[in-house]
DNA sequence: GCGCGAATTGCAATCGATTGCATCAGTTCT
DNA sequence: AGAACTGATGCAATCGATTGCAATTCGCGC
């Protein structure tokens, strides 16, 4: 069944059937309703890639959700989980759909291909990873890409995403203010968002004289089984540690289950504080204090950047969300250790 | 840039680039190595759209996530995360591409409109929701579909699921062995996953003379929010309460935080037991006893049944994955009450 | 009664590829 | 040398829609 049998079956010209489905004025209402209704009763819809190809006009935005070979499986994380959620209810809403595509994070410029081919509109890429130069290079042959990520110095291709920077400080601040002193750090700051985190709260500790040597800093990526492991070397070799940031929330509940094992009390013997503020944050227990990335405002910003840049088609400025920490009680005791 | 150019680039006919990027044995060796360094030089690559349209070859999956529009935001539960994770890799894996769909769960039928406009080769929808009847009548259409979702009695398009039954079974048994007999349940059955675990579950109570009054069952969406609120309300009607089975690991999370802000230690006063082992389960705190959805064969099962029907041009038979009760902290007390 | 404009509808070219068949050069065989 | 065949490439129709422009109809004013 295609739009020729319709118009042979309303006794039309295809064009008349083309346009009265697309709801042009130029056919008469009645023309219109009879033909929708014809198509209705037909299960007929439009094909799209004949639209598509003849139109020009697409509107379907890929979204890029890179793997590390190393690392396997990097869709455990809760938070690109609400991201996608978050995305897809954006676009949705738009009328837009959501190609999901997995790429290699050694070569985040495939994603380019994807536009090259005609098959999305737009790129949507959740993290920066460990290649700016390809994604400076994506933005510089003028593709349409926003990514979800941490703003650098410099920097050509637009990023949304809060202020991690900032977030790393108020964490450190916290932590300080609740008298901890022994503070450790989970996280890969080989990814630019986690490395901002940690150079805010580095920061504000070298500025309060608190030491953070070495062996309190565990390099890991965002899976459960890697923080548990993480936090358990971290306890080897600083046992005597008394809070722990860890740059995601998944990594802290890890750390908690981890701290659980080793015999001691969150928040009491060592406080953690995550980052993302995921839902099941607020439902953990301890319940988790973390900084807060606004997941659907965030979904909602790289949607309605990346759609105004296709109809600019110039590269927009990057944006950073509010930011700020959201004490719970795994960080949070009436008597600091 | 298109087929044409590249063919004058390269000196030859549009019909030998194009055979020569699909790398057909017509093309000599020679040609064909040299139309792909071209290619890759000028960032060309095939228009999907076009060839789509030629070709009527389609490898693009259309992966639907019904939301409801009374529960707002169906898309916060772990396991469907993971089960779009899943559906990714797997997709991808094969060459096809994910088109993440969210459709009106009042309307499932509208996921048919994605095939009939040639969008996507065939549909996987999450849930089967309270629509058994549509999904019926798309499936006689012949549309190309697999239900994540349980298998019920005369059903004529393909689920792929738990045993949804024998998971209710194992739950009531477990609970029961730990000395609980005031059992409270928490779900939705109105969506006939949930309704099968708590026939299992209520069978098995009812073999055992165990009592499962109105009172102890809450009907709840897949929501942490609804779920405390729920868990609240269940131990306001049955304060005796001494174990919960959550027909979801999110309902059993935040059960757990309801029963813990009650003044309740699980699982000591209240044995909780969710759904699903999503990856948190192992490291929530008490660890989650839970029954086990292979979420990986899962997605790998979706997959691979729509293909092959896709193949076959026929609907195949539904498949109930391995299922196991995993035993943890939250329902396991050396004394229970 | 004729011309003119507005409202509808139809014609045919077009989007960017794919593919059956024809073509052509070069071998091989007799 | 000519026929038959093989391997590589080109020609042109085709996929299913959209859209600029032409054509038709109708009402209305003069």
């Amino acid at each position: 069944m295609q739009m020729a049998d319709l118009a042979r079956l309303a006794g039309v010209a295809p064009s008349t059937v083309s346009r009265a489905l697309a709801g042009s004025e130029l056919v008469s209402q009645e023309t219109r309703e009879r033909i929708k209704t014809l198509a209705r009763q037909f299960n007929y819809t439009v094909n799209r890639a004949a639209t598509n190809l003849r139109s020009g006009i697409n509107r379907t935005i890929g979204v890029v959700v890179p793997y590390e070979q190393a690392s396997r499986q990097s869709f455990a994380d809760p938070f690109l989980h609400g991201m996608i959620g978050s995305l897809a209810d954006a676009l949705t809403q738009r009328g837009y759909e959501m190609l999901l595509v997995r790429i290699d994070a050694e070569n985040l410029d495939a994603a380019s291909a994807l536009i090259d081919a005609g098959r999305t509109a737009g790129v949507i890429l959740i993290g920066q990873w460990r290649h700016h130069d390809q994604l400076t290079a994506m933005a510089e042959r003028g593709l349409p890409l926003v990514v979800w990520g941490t703003q650098l110095p410099g920097q050509r291709y637009c990023t949304v995403g809060s202020d991690n920077h900032l977030g790393g400080q108020l964490v450190a601040r916290h932590l300080l203010a609740e008298g901890r002193r022994r503070i450790g750090f989970l996280g890969d700051i080989g990814l630019p968002e986690v490395a901002e985190r940690y150079r805010g709260f580095a920061e504000v500790l070298k500025a309060n004289k608190v030491a953070l040597p070495d062996r309190r800093h565990a390099s890991v990526p965002f899976l459960a089984d890697a923080g548990r492991v993480a936090m358990h070397a971290l306890l080897e070799a600083e046992p005597e540690l008394d809070a722990v940031f860890a740059s995601g929330d998944l990594l802290a509940m890890a750390a908690i289950g981890a701290l659980r094992e080793s015999g001691r009390r969150v928040p009491e013997d060592v406080a953690v504080v995550g980052y993302d503020d995921v839902e099941l944050a607020a439902h953990f227990s301890p319940q988790l204090t973390t900084v807060r990335q606004p997941i659907h405002e965030g979904g909602t910003a790289l949607v309605e950047i990346l759609l105004e840049m296709l109809e600019r088609g110039e590269v927009l400025p990057s944006i950073q969300l509010e930011t700020r920490l959201v004490v719970r009680q795994s960080s949070h005791s009436g008597e600091p250790a």
